[in-house]
DNA sequence: TCAAAACATTAACCTAGATTAAGGTTTTAA
DNA sequence: TTAAAACCTTAATCTAGGTTAATGTTTTGA
């Protein structure tokens, strides 16, 4: 069963490569469907996503082939890989749910609002912190205070990915909680 | 003498408060000795760093009083706590060398070269997937191959503290690496 | 509409790294 | 210049969270 689910995830992410379904809105503004696959990791990718609407999540595969979320991104936040624009990027980005989505380059950071960089050098500053600082309950806990509405929307087991855990281990904290 | 040190550091951080001991160079430019404070968690602090020479650290003290490392700045990078610039900051920032650094204020980050800041969130995104994906031994080889010049100028105490493990535990590392 | 896949939870056991302690070395500051 | 403080390392022990496995539930897509 396990091993089904690694296989398969492998299998999407490495060797199914389809290119990206989308309906073009307007020039720039793209809408996806949930699952479609906007980046992945080993591609160069030069393009920096708002959303409009809807969620994508970015996330890496480590070399024992297991996800890790890095960054959730609900309406009017960017979803990008940092990695500078003529390298191959370190992150898959996926929808979770159906998006609508408007695409910047890189190296036209100067058209986004400064204030959604600022905004994304502040969430990765919290993250930082809490990977390094905090317990999984602790961390677990600012999660559902900080981003109430996100939890709403996914599963249990992109949570733990989030918080740098196990779904069993989320599971024993959210136990002992209660 | 854990003890010790535990008490010496929250007594220099939370208790003998003094006012950055600096001299002016020129308009917006300082020199600061090594071991000065520039920064104090919970203050509010609307500077950003240029480093132009030297070294400083931002770092936390989390609830059971352990410091852990946030970022190294040396030449050319930015240092700053990102937390919006009317809410208390998270970050402690001390010179680790004596520095020479140009000041800036939060809100005019159309002053700073926008390159200085995407390589920020490049940083931060590689932090993050470190933290999340890779065990003490790989985190510590990334470090020495991606700041091979911040190794030769700080304690081993700090490049733990840095990765996110006790110095214990790097000796550890070290001692199977040879 | 219904089988297969994915998800959630509990439990038994395992391990990377934390904690504590101790001893030798280097740095600092009075 | 020298005592105190900080630093580095090794080793014994502990623990948060990982791994594996099993069971029941929900979602998905052909």
């Amino acid at each position: 069963m396990c091993l089904t689910r690694k296989v398969t995830a492998y299998f999407q992410r490495y060797f199914s490569y389809t290119e990206p379904l989308y309906t073009i809105i307007k020039p720039n503004e793209i809408k996806i469907k949930r699952g479609q696959v906007l980046q992945r990791a080993g591609e160069i990718n030069t393009k920096i996503y708002l959303v409009k609407s809807g969620l994508l999540r970015s996330y890496i595969i480590d070399s024992k082939g297991k996800e890790h979320i890095f960054l959730f991104a609900s309406e009017n936040w960017i979803m990008t890989d940092s990695t500078s624009r003529n390298l191959p990027c370190k992150l898959f980005i996926d929808a979770l749910e159906d998006s609508e989505i408007k695409i910047f380059e890189k190296g036209n950071e100067e058209k986004i609002e400064l204030q959604k960089i600022l905004n994304r050098l502040e969430a990765l500053q919290n993250r930082v912190i809490m990977l390094m600082s905090s317990t999984a309950l602790e961390r677990y806990e600012h999660f559902l205070k900080t981003y109430p509405e996100i939890v709403q929307r996914v599963s249990q087991r992109m949570i733990a990915s989030y918080l740098g855990i196990t779904p069993e281990a989320l599971s024993k904290v959210k136990g002992r909680k209660a």
